[in-house]
DNA sequence: TTAAATTAGATTGTGTACAATTCAATTACA
DNA sequence: TGTAATTGAATTGTACACAATCTAATTTAA
């Protein structure tokens, strides 16, 4: 039954999988991230200041894997929101310093009940996950 | 050295590189996909069309976790570069009817070459990709 | 059999993503 | 030193993605 398509079917890709967990993944975030005001890609930039408290616009993409055009709108909305400042270095005008404030600090504390919830819904047991997070990490690793 | 807030840290996320990771092999679909007037979304439902040749919003959107606030105006795209048709059923004028067009199925010769210029540019052992694969689907069976 | 419930798509509004371009600041170098 | 090249963000335009809502068609059940 091979035939010269069968590279073209959906169940023989891997990109799909991929594409199609990622967003049911994010899409399962929603319910706990709006009780903290938060979108998912709002979340993992708020993960990079909280562990950072400054980063300039060119870092924070970095660690995300997104460019000035997601992250400019996406931060003056949480600046807009409290949690981040935006101003530019004295030293080198062309970088934008982003700093996390006191509020964004405080919603740290709700933050840390998501991870939780999180897991209480998606049943994915131990050994899979850590896998699952050795494969991506090594994909991950071919693209920089 | 852990705190309590090590859970929000990015690194010890898995919904991260699932994320990153998928943005990052669309990205790479990208220039193969330019040549055959294709967004890859536009693709895994080409995908469909090629296998299915006949399919309804409802369906397609069951194959691709998508729902018809993405898939009636990506289908009307589709219909505009004339690879599918959309019409009401006849049986129950709810359902949209999509038909893969000639020039549809000729754009298949086109694409078979896309998987081997993918498999040429993202270079992952054949072992790990089945791996991933696995748990990739094992994850998205949950989400049924 | 007709009013209520359900279903399939379409629409609207918000928020990403990203390529391509622009602009201002800084650096390199002829 | 002054011009060219580079750099970091912002902007523009296109295309998703999805929640929420709406509408029309069909099914259900009283």
């Amino acid at each position: 039954m091979a035939d010269k398509y069968d590279s073209l079917k959906l169940e023989n890709q891997l990109c799909f999988p991929l594409y199609a967990c990622a967003k049911e993944v994010v899409k399962r975030y929603k319910p706990f991230l709006d009780k903290i005001d938060l979108t998912y890609t709002q979340y993992i930039a708020m993960m990079v200041m909280w562990e950072h408290k400054i980063v300039n616009v060119k870092e924070l993409g970095e660690y995300l894997f997104l460019d000035s055009g997601t992250l400019t709108p996406l931060l003056k909305t949480l600046e807009k929101k409290g949690f981040v400042t935006r101003e530019r270095s004295k030293e080198d005008e062309r970088n934008l310093i982003v700093k996390v404030t006191d509020k964004g600090l405080k919603l740290r504390d709700e933050a840390v009940k998501v991870p939780m919830e999180m897991s209480g819904c998606i049943k994915f047991e131990k050994e899979d996950a850590a896998q699952l997070y050795r494969l991506l990490h090594k994909m991950l690793d071919k693209f920089e």
